[in-house]
DNA sequence: CTGAAAGCGCTTACAG
DNA sequence: CTGAAAGCGCTTACAG
């Protein structure tokens, strides 16, 4: 009975026509069966729901994309997964899409500016219904594709000084010149930075860090180290015993993230040198485990979950109006304070 | 001169007929040259690449899955990204399935079996070519749409004992043997264990614990703790905390990973309680820390990487060959003896 | 509430 | 090396 079609370009899998001749109607009432219950009768509903069940039907998302012309999934770029922090923000992103009917395309460039944009590329051929991206420094060729595109797009993390396209996040000078000023009012003079890659971020957060020192009359004064390497607590530790080998005379350091803090602070361990008396550290992030680390890390607190969640939120409404002005949406930072400077 | 089509259903955007019309060639040559550049004249192929490159074209990948009856993806679907371990995982894949032209949908469960099979749904619409899960326990459910929809699937960190499915990782229970085998060996009599949410390793890793206690006469003595709470350094301090006030008697303490194993350290390091003297600390996987932690930290190093490397390319064979009998490929583990026990 | 027709944008299989 | 026709499996827009 069952007339399957055997034309020479047939896959074999059970489709919606499938569902249709086992329920007795026609596609399309099994169409809207599955899409709007709602709107087919009971019976009809149920005929077709245990037909669906009993043919173990699996409706074709590249048929319905490419027939509905949406493709009900958001592309997301981060530079990392090995850093926490974008996993957080992704946890934000996924508890405001997800709910929502939104599949994620997660993409990890590695810090790459060209994995970006053939990662980029690759997502724009889904025809995502949005998309978000970290950062605000897409190489031209992105650039290019997005703007021709004419997808929603929301950056986060970085905040868009002329406010030209919509971004989430802090600032990241601010944050770096915050905790800087933090330093120096603890009574330390010499100051050092240090950073493992030094992408967009970690470059303005030292441009907070060179303000504050100059302002402070310090500017002279500048041990700065960092890395092509990824960032881990191994890292700190290298980078920690190669800046006190250049600079003996350093008495605080300020480090990028909270893994190179933690690196920093199991040297000084190891070495005896007592923080924050005889070396102070910062860290950044606030990662959670700073908080009980011995002595606990003073870090910078940033609105990772947040930012995902409110990123998620703004691409919503743009996907919904494309009209709409671009926004900037600063979630600001907190200084936590707390043994190690 | 651009005809372009206003049927009521036309999405305006750049297709392939446009690139044709374009170029002057018809939209099957397009598609050749887009996708075996060799298989077109050289003069053709510039021609339709300046066409491609001025309209701005980007292929739909809606279309071109549903006439190719092949996604070019790969699901991937693991239980956290907070743990590095699956980050890790993800990361040789990557390294096997990019170069090959597969795209990743990377799904997490947050170890969550009802999530985990929700997420299976969702990818099977896709029609991926392959599928890559974590553990071996899925839902009735999700192994019956599995076992239907006929996509090539490789298990991950878990050994299948009947072989009756493909499997990559190493042995859990082997592997908490040896680790509590180590402590016992080292003299501890009183040894905890310790994890946060008691997943299927964590549970086969208490497995080998209590079977290496057992056998040494110490079976009796089984001072267990753990939480329903994501696993974290905090979670770590709070758990050794826990344990030491009910269980003031141990002398060491097996934690199940070693974010767990680090709160384990800074609690002691708080208390003034030497390590691994009063109490030996013992970690699992190897995350990088525990190398420079003070004191270092003794724990289980697990082949994630390599998990994620062999599982891709497990994965490859059987999408090439989908009659390949299912196979079990442990890959093992390491002791990593430092000081912390 | 239900259905017949057309179309989404590609690729396959067949020709030449 | 190049092309005309058909089809992949859905949904839209129009009817009734």
């Amino acid at each position: 009975m069952n007339k399957r079609r055997t034309g020479s370009r047939s896959t074999g899998r059970t489709t919606i026509e499938d569902v249709a001749r086992h329920a007795g109607v026609s596609a399309i009432t099994v169409s809207r069966a599955l899409r709007t219950p709602d709107s087919v009768s009971k019976p009809l509903r149920e005929r077709i729901g245990q037909a669906v069940a009993t043919l173990g039907y699996v409706p074709n998302r590249a048929a319905r994309t490419l027939a509905s012309a949406r493709s009900n999934s958001v592309a997301v770029l981060v530079p990392s997964l090995s850093n926490q922090v974008f996993v957080d923000v992704l946890a934000g992103i996924r508890d405001v899409l997800g709910p929502r009917g939104y599949q994620l395309l997660i993409g990890n460039n590695l810090y790459d500016a060209a994995e970006e944009e053939r990662l980029l590329m690759a997502y724009l051929e889904h025809h995502p219904d949005g998309l978000l991206l970290t950062g605000l420094q897409q190489s031209p060729r992105a650039r290019a594709a997005l703007a021709g595109s004419g997808v929603p797009t929301v950056h986060m993390m970085d905040l868009m000084a002329d406010h030209s396209v919509t971004s989430v996040g802090f600032s990241q000078p601010a944050a770096g010149y915050a905790m800087t000023r933090h330093l120096l009012e603890r009574g330390h003079r010499r100051i050092a930075f240090m950073a493992a890659q030094l992408d967009e971020r970690t470059l303005k957060r030292r441009d907070g860090y060179r303000q504050a020192l100059d302002e402070a009359g310090h500017g002279d004064y500048c041990a700065e180290i960092s890395s092509p390497a990824a960032s881990s607590v191994g890292l700190g530790v290298e980078l920690t015993a190669q800046l006190l080998a250049e600079h003996p005379a350093i008495d605080a350091v300020f480090c990028c993230n909270d893994d190179l803090a933690l690196g920093a602070l199991f040297h000084c361990q190891r070495r005896g040198i007592p923080v924050p008396q005889h070396l102070a550290i910062a860290g950044f992030n606030d990662l959670g485990f700073g908080a009980c680390s011995v002595p606990a890390l003073t870090t910078v607190a940033t609105p990772r979950y947040h930012i995902g969640v409110r990123a998620a939120e703004l691409l919503l409404a743009r996907i919904d109006n494309p009209a709409l002005d671009a926004e900037t949406l600063d979630l600001g930072f907190e200084l936590q304070t707390r043994e190690s400077a």
